[in-house]
RNA sequence: GGAAAGGUGCUAGAGUGGUUGAAUAGGACGGUCUCGAAAACCGUUGAACCCGUCAGGGUUCCGAGAGUUCGAAUCUCUCCCUUUCCGCCA
């Protein structure tokens, strides 16, 4: 959520960034909402002092026996004022949150600012030893790969759920087993995290805490009955974690990792990336997500990322660091670096990772805070997040990268005690 | 799905409609004591918002919302959640 405070001291600085990130402007409202929500808070609370010491009076004429109908009967229009009073104040209060809860992240200091995709920026990239961007080395795609082996069947998923729900099969779903798996582990064992199996269903207290709600409601999915969405992202349960809590200065950073299927209904997508497992409606993806202190969430930022890109390195896939400006921030990110895998069948980058520092941003929202050791006083702390990794594109380069002249697949050597087999033929 | 119980501060757990932000105990923190520690004793121990340069003052919060009342943790209604038992079930 967006800070108040930030509005009212610099209205100006929140104008420019809102202009980077595309977004309307709407200072001039806020201000004048916060302007009559203070009014009238004062006024409401001098009427509600007044009454307090009335009722304390009452209270003890009534004791002593004595006479108290005359401060009842003026409390009485007292307390009618302040009824009044508070549902003007909660009329403005909502109207407020309304406008500060669709607002977006500003982007920090170090981002470039941009319009659009085009503007990002590649920060480095890396290739394994013998790569080539050369299409002729590699003649199958995805798609065929997995047809011909019989390890992926984009119909049958189509007929169970409809399209853009893959089915697995065979060695395919055994490798997508073990590259959850390998990822997991290595994040547990190497990088610190302690492991985290989530409920693949979150309420709209927790959507609304991660910033997918109310902007990003259309592209959920959702179970009326119950309330609930089916998450698109193991980042919100992870993060709504600690959702009103207070955590200690100590604890700090919290490092969570876990895996979930991640649900998305990519409305007004359609048509566009369509095939096989570029844009789907189910995906799994291992998750990282950090609470750290606000004057560390930039190296833990560059830390993640290199949580992330030391998978890659191992898996032998080709990657790039983009540095995502202003414009093509997500809603709720102050800074972001996707990682992109190289497709050669498509010949293009398929984005695989992105990783966020959302600053307090969240935690705003989700009220998640600390206290500090030095003022005794809760702050709110910075979270961050980051795609370690997502395994359908990724999936896409390895399968398409490991393919034999045969066409059959090599499977990445970290991935094979996880497989138990070598090759997929 | 049916039935019952319950939701109070970091935790456990009191609470008669009128100084109850809330007894008491535990925990945590600080101090005394000690070579040090434990024990014992003493003290401290919530948050949000508003006004104020500061000092400080005020308001709100006992699951959520509405109601009764001059005044609600305490009374009424609705909802939510948790626990236990039964049924169904991986």
């Amino acid at each position: 959520m967006f800070d108040i405070k930030l509005v009212r001291e610099n209205p100006g600085f929140v104008r420019q960034g809102l202009a980077n990130k595309n977004e309307r402007d709407r200072v001039d409202e806020i201000l004048k909402l916060d302007e009559d929500r203070r009014q009238l808070i004062l006024a409401t609370d001098e009427l509600k002092a007044r009454r307090n010491n009335a009722s304390a009076q009452v209270g003890q004429l009534k004791k002593t026996g004595q006479d108290a109908s005359a401060i009842i009967a003026e409390m009485k229009t007292v307390s009618d004022q302040i009824t009044e009073n508070d549902s003007k104040l909660r009329n403005i209060e909502e109207a407020l949150d309304t406008i500060l809860l669709s607002l977006p992240n500003l982007a920090h200091e170090s981002v470039p600012v941009g319009k659009s995709a085009e503007d990002n920026v590649e920060s480095r990239r890396w290739l394994p030893e013998g790569f080539t961007f050369d299409k002729e080395e590699y003649t199958l795609d995805h798609v065929q790969l997995g047809k011909k082996l019989d390890i992926l069947d984009f119909e049958r998923g189509a007929k169970i759920a409809g399209s853009g729900f893959p089915l697995y099969k065979g060695k395919g779903a055994t490798l997508e087993r073990a590259l959850i798996n390998f990822m997991l582990d290595y994040h547990i064992q190497h990088h610190g995290y302690s492991e985290i199996f989530p409920p693949f269903l979150a309420n709209k207290e927790s959507m609304r805490g991660t910033g997918q709600l109310p902007k990003m409601a259309e592209d959920m999915y959702f179970a009326q009955e119950d309330g609930l969405y089916l998450v698109p992202t193991a980042e919100v349960p992870i993060t709504n974690i600690h959702r009103d809590e207070m955590l200690a200065e100590k604890q700090l950073p919290v490092k969570y990792v876990g895996y979930s299927a991640c649900f998305r209904r990519e409305a007004g997508s359609y048509g566009k990336d369509s095939k096989g497992f570029l844009r789907v409606h189910q995906f799994n993806k291992v998750e990282m997500v950090k609470f750290v202190l606000p004057e560390n969430s930039y190296n833990e930022l560059e830390l993640l990322v290199g949580d992330a890109e030391d998978l890659l390195k191992l898996l032998n896939v080709p990657y790039r660091i983009l540095l995502l400006c202003s414009g093509d921030l997500s809603f709720s990110a102050a800074k972001c670096y996707d990682i992109e895998t190289w497709s050669p069948a498509e010949q293009r980058w398929l984005e695989s990772s992105s990783c966020s520092n959302f600053e307090a941003f969240q935690a705003r929202r989700a009220n998640i805070r600390f206290r500090r050791e030095e003022t005794k006083k809760p702050e709110f702390l910075h979270t961050l997040n980051g795609s370690g990794l997502a395994t359908s594109r990724l999936m896409v380069s390895i399968l398409e990268n490991n393919q034999t002249p045969e066409g059959k697949i090599i499977v990445p050597k970290v991935l094979q005690r996880y497989t138990g087999f070598g090759i997929i033929e």
